[in-house]
DNA sequence: CGCTCGCTCGGTACCGAGCGAGCGGTGCCGTACT
């Protein structure tokens, strides 16, 4: 046995390479995307995390070549989906690829399946939403895909639960088509996203394939302010000094509008970007800022999701991100060509007002009464979704969250016919308790991660080190390359002063429990204090001064490593 | 949660303070109406 497979593996490998250099070009691939596509190949369900222009798509696109049957992509945005399509190889042997959505007529649908069902289209590009239709799922399910690929995953853990609730259905979705492999791609994924990213998608014993975060060309900065007007007015010199093209983040439409007139005033080609204007005018100024025609793009959190431009030279922020997973996100777009960068964030602490509003936005004890309510009546005659949301009066993702809280507090279940029904023995009034209280804990979740925004811009230790730690990588400070790095070079408030001594008993990764917040996994340590993600409580920062002097506050449970898990 | 806007009220003939209402971000899909 230890011979065939030895001979098999590299074998595979062979194959893969193969595949690649004569199909799509690619003369050498990464280790690292290598042996995820062997993975996949091999059929094991895997997690790659790996930055923007690495050559993610690839971990599917080779496989699709060598596999058996047609690959399910799920990616969040059409024009993404076209992008991808676009982005293919021609030539007889280049994988056929079609997306089936909502632009498509009934005939043009047609032409589709069956192109997926005659083989000639082994990649199918899919939104989460399409895969909660009956008719996509029993299709699908006749094209028996073999693999299931689920790209920009980080979306299952920040959409999934308020904006695109189906993004936490696709595990319903990934049975319902005969549980092929499952792939999932992020560029920017903490170690907890990636934790609920493969928890939400039912993934089994994956392997994790994560590249380092670190971007030592992009320089970080931030900058207080306590008067809004001395704000936009360092936002607006900043970005008119800076060598173009760069991005300016604000957090609302109106400020695209606001900084863009600002800058436009200066002679910049600036544009406003936001999702209240008209697809074609989204269009072309994403494709001004592609050919270098517009300087700054003044944007939303809209822009920005499948932008692979190689020479933006900023990122400025003209507000507080709503989490560090977003700020990584935009801040990653600028310098691709290795080239320095710059990300410059502009706050007042009251910015954290619109986030922490946006993240109290999951479905209250009403709704969930009623939904409850709902599955109850219908409990000899189970619903869908679809009548859920007739009888309830609701919209449709309202019933979808709703749903996917009263599943994930196993108050119901939803079978595979796409019925939902209740718990054996839970009243509705408890059902709606149980799914209320993780509707809480997610709320708690989602305004820690504003917290931890504003403790990122706050603290007087080196930035990077403070980035990486959020995403699960140890650094060792000083970077040179951020603002609190300077101050120390100059001798200016030098700031990296010896760690506490209580820091050697909390290594990132360390499972803790605290007297009050219960169970939960160090994520930085930061000289004088630590920060904890808590199951129930989310994230916390500690002062070791207060741990070490209080017996019992806080346990250690597991050190990193102890046990070798994967993730 | 925090900001802006418009209204009212107070005390004085135009203006400012104070208060409550409403708003704020991401995209898919399908249906109604031009």
């Amino acid at each position: 046995m230890g011979r065939t497979r030895a001979r098999r593996e590299p074998e595979r490998a062979g194959r893969l390479r193969a595949v690649a250099d004569e199909v799509f070009g690619w003369e050498n691939l990464l280790p690292e995307q290598l042996t995820a596509m062997e993975w996949v190949v091999g059929g094991e369900d895997t997690l790659v995390v790996m930055p923007t222009g690495s050559g993610k798509s690839a971990v599917y696109q080779v496989p699709a070549l060598l596999l058996s049957g047609p690959v399910v992509v799920v990616s969040p945005l059409l024009a993404l989906q076209r992008d991808q399509i676009a982005g293919l190889p021609d030539g007889d042997r280049a994988p056929g690829a079609v997306a089936v959505n909502s632009d498509l007529g009934a005939a043009q649908t047609e032409d589709a399946w069956n192109a997926v069902l005659r083989g000639d289209a082994r990649l199918l590009y899919l939104s989460p939403e399409q895969l909660t239709k009956d008719e996509v799922v029993e299709r699908l399910a006749e094209a028996r895909p073999a693999l299931f690929v689920v790209d920009e995953a980080q979306c299952v853990s920040s959409w999934g639960h308020d904006f695109r609730p189906d993004y936490l259905r696709l595990e319903q979705a990934v049975r319902r088509v005969g549980r092929p492999p499952v792939l999932a791609l992020t560029a920017t994924a903490a170690p907890p996203v990636r934790k609920e990213i493969t928890e939400r998608l039912g993934m089994r014993r994956p392997r994790l394939m994560v590249t380092g975060f670190d971007r030592p060309n992009i320089r970080l900065e931030v900058r207080r302010f306590q008067d809004d007007t001395d704000r936009r007015v360092s936002v607006v010199e900043r970005a008119a000094a800076e060598p173009k093209p760069g991005i300016v983040y604000a957090a609302t439409r109106k400020d695209t509008e606001h900084y863009a007139g600002e800058l436009a005033s200066l002679g910049l080609a600036a544009e406003a970007y936001h999702a209240g204007l008209r697809a074609a005018e989204r269009a072309r100024i994403h494709d001004a800022f592609l050919s270098g025609a517009a300087d700054v793009v003044v944007a939303t959190s809209a822009f920005g999701m499948g932008i692979d431009k190689e020479d933006v030279r900023f990122v400025l922020h003209a507000s507080l991100p709503g989490s560090l997973d977003a700020y990584y996100q935009e801040i990653g777009r600028c310098g691709r060509d290795g080239r320095p960068a710059l990300a410059v964030l502009h706050y007042r602490p009251q910015d954290t007002g619109m986030h922490t509003y946006f993240a109290g936005r999951t479905p209250g004890r009403d709704t969930l009464s009623e939904v409850a309510g709902a599955v109850h009546d219908h409990r000899r005659d189970p619903a869908d979704l679809d009548e859920l949301r007739e009888d309830t009066g609701l919209s449709r993702n309202r019933v979808t969250a709703a749903v996917n809280l009263l599943e994930e507090a196993d108050a119901v279940a939803t079978g595979e016919d796409g019925e939902v029904r209740p718990a054996p023995g839970v009243s509705p009034g408890e059902a709606a308790e149980q799914a209320a209280r993780a509707a809480q804990a997610h709320r708690r979740t989602d305004r820690s991660r504003v917290e931890m925004a504003r403790a990122y811009a706050e603290t007087t230790g080196c930035r990077r080190r403070f980035l990486l730690g959020y995403f699960g990588e140890q650094y060792e400070a000083p970077c040179g390359n951020c603002d609190s790095c300077d101050e120390e070079d100059t001798g200016n408030g030098g700031r990296e002063e010896p760690a506490h001594p209580a820091a050697a008993s909390y290594p990132v990764g360390t499972e803790v429990r605290h007297e009050r917040w219960g169970e939960g996994t160090v994520l930085s340590e930061d000289q004088d204090r630590i920060t904890v993600l808590f199951e129930q409580a989310g994230y916390r920062t500690l002062a070791l001064e207060a741990v070490a002097g209080r017996d019992g506050l806080l346990t250690v449970l597991r050190r990193p490593g102890e046990d070798g898990r994967a993730t």
